[in-house]
DNA sequence: ATTATCTATAGATCTATAGATAATGC
DNA sequence: ATTATCTATAGATCTATAGATAATGC
């Protein structure tokens, strides 16, 4: 998903790949305040001070430059997380580090916030990106969080699965209502309690609390 | 929230009452296809076989129209979770029932998703509207909930707000995998298992399991 | 009388294209 | 030559209003 270097399809001029780069950062801002249809091509093009043909130029149509949008956060989220990975952090620990990270700009979160639900009637032209995103966001926090969890452990029906669900679900979830109010819940905090609360007691490992909350108590009552 | 009969603002005939409800509907119906945005006061109204303007007599403006199902939704919400608390069910199996109940009709969780996102936009004529009801829907059910719960079992820095927090959250999260895939997750069973995992070591009183496959399993093995 | 509905239309948008002109790269 | 950008505009929508006509209720 990065810049091609060879010459092959679209060639472009450092000038072009210039513009491209400031339409996808502005589009970016443009979406996740209302979403894919409150924002014209034309709001997007004078933003970042170019004709509405312009910019299309750049990206042929509407539908095109929110593909690029995603796929543009998808590639720096991935790169970030791989560097997580890289660090030797376990799933768990990326899921959470993944959360810090995103809360860090509070305008992305909203942005995949509102396209995601947005994406639901799969008219939506980025329904199908968010479909397959889920399957695979799913797919790979089990591969990673599996080789944590004794399974024995687990409740009658409990899967690894399930937990990876109500952690996906959650961190869905919980940034609606930190949206909303951002002052009503902190969703590191609140998932690192949930760590330590329902996943603690089924992994394997010796366990090192993730919530700051679990560790001042600790600290302050030795 | 219900019908006016003393005639005191706007009188309404018979015929005009019945209008309104089919507008509704509709729009219900419409709304929850692509959201706020996507779809038209025109194309509402051909679906309710009448004119746009005719349709504008009843609700003044779009957003008027909009305000108006959501009223009617959240009134119809209340008096099924109120029977349910009328029959003497507990916090957890209200909210339970309810989740049960809004899944079958999957339309409309799909409008709830789709408009609690999209209405997150400060600018959008919904934003007050959720803005309040998520503040309200935590504040109930922390009420109905904290009887419930022994404090003391709680881990360090959990309270019964944040029990709640994570109820909600995980009701609307997993909503979001489950309309796109609907084979992917039940959030009943979900739920259910959350519960027996979760909530039952911190309840005071003794606990019969919601988990249908927990359920089968503990027959099974008698 | 009052309420419900329709016709007609103003006035904004909004996406996308055609075709011309300017800038850039080999 | 190729790429980037602009002007101009077609063709769809879309919300909302004014004002006329039809239906209904007292």
């Amino acid at each position: 998903m990065s810049e091609q270097t060879n010459g092959k399809a679209t060639r472009r001029s450092p000038r072009g790949e210039a513009a491209r780069k400031a339409i996808l950062q502005s589009a970016t801002r443009m979406f996740s305040q209302g979403g894919f249809n409150s924002a014209s091509i034309a709001d997007i093009a004078k933003d970042v001070g170019m004709t509405q043909a312009g910019m299309l130029h750049h990206f042929p149509s509407k539908a095109a430059l929110l593909l690029a949008v995603l796929l543009e956060r998808e590639a720096r989220n991935e790169i970030e997380t791989e560097a997580e990975r890289a660090k030797g952090f376990d799933g768990l620990t990326v899921f959470l580090h993944t959360l810090r990270n995103n809360d860090r700009t509070p305008a992305l979160v909203q942005l995949m916030t509102v396209l995601a639900a947005e994406s639901i009637p799969d008219t939506h032209p980025a329904h199908e990106w968010f479909e397959e995103r889920y399957e695979t966001v799913v797919k790979v926090t089990i591969d990673h969080v599996a080789p944590m969890v004794d399974v024995k452990s687990l409740p009658p029906g409990v899967t690894v699965e399930t937990l990876v669900r109500w952690l996906v679900g959650l961190a869905d979830g919980l940034r609606v209502q930190w949206l909303y109010d951002q002052s009503s819940v902190s969703r590191e905090e609140s998932l690192a309690q949930f760590y330590d609360t329902v996943m603690r007691p089924v992994l394997k490992e010796p366990y090192r609390s993730y919530s700051w909350v679990a560790n001042l108590r600790q600290e302050a009552s030795q």
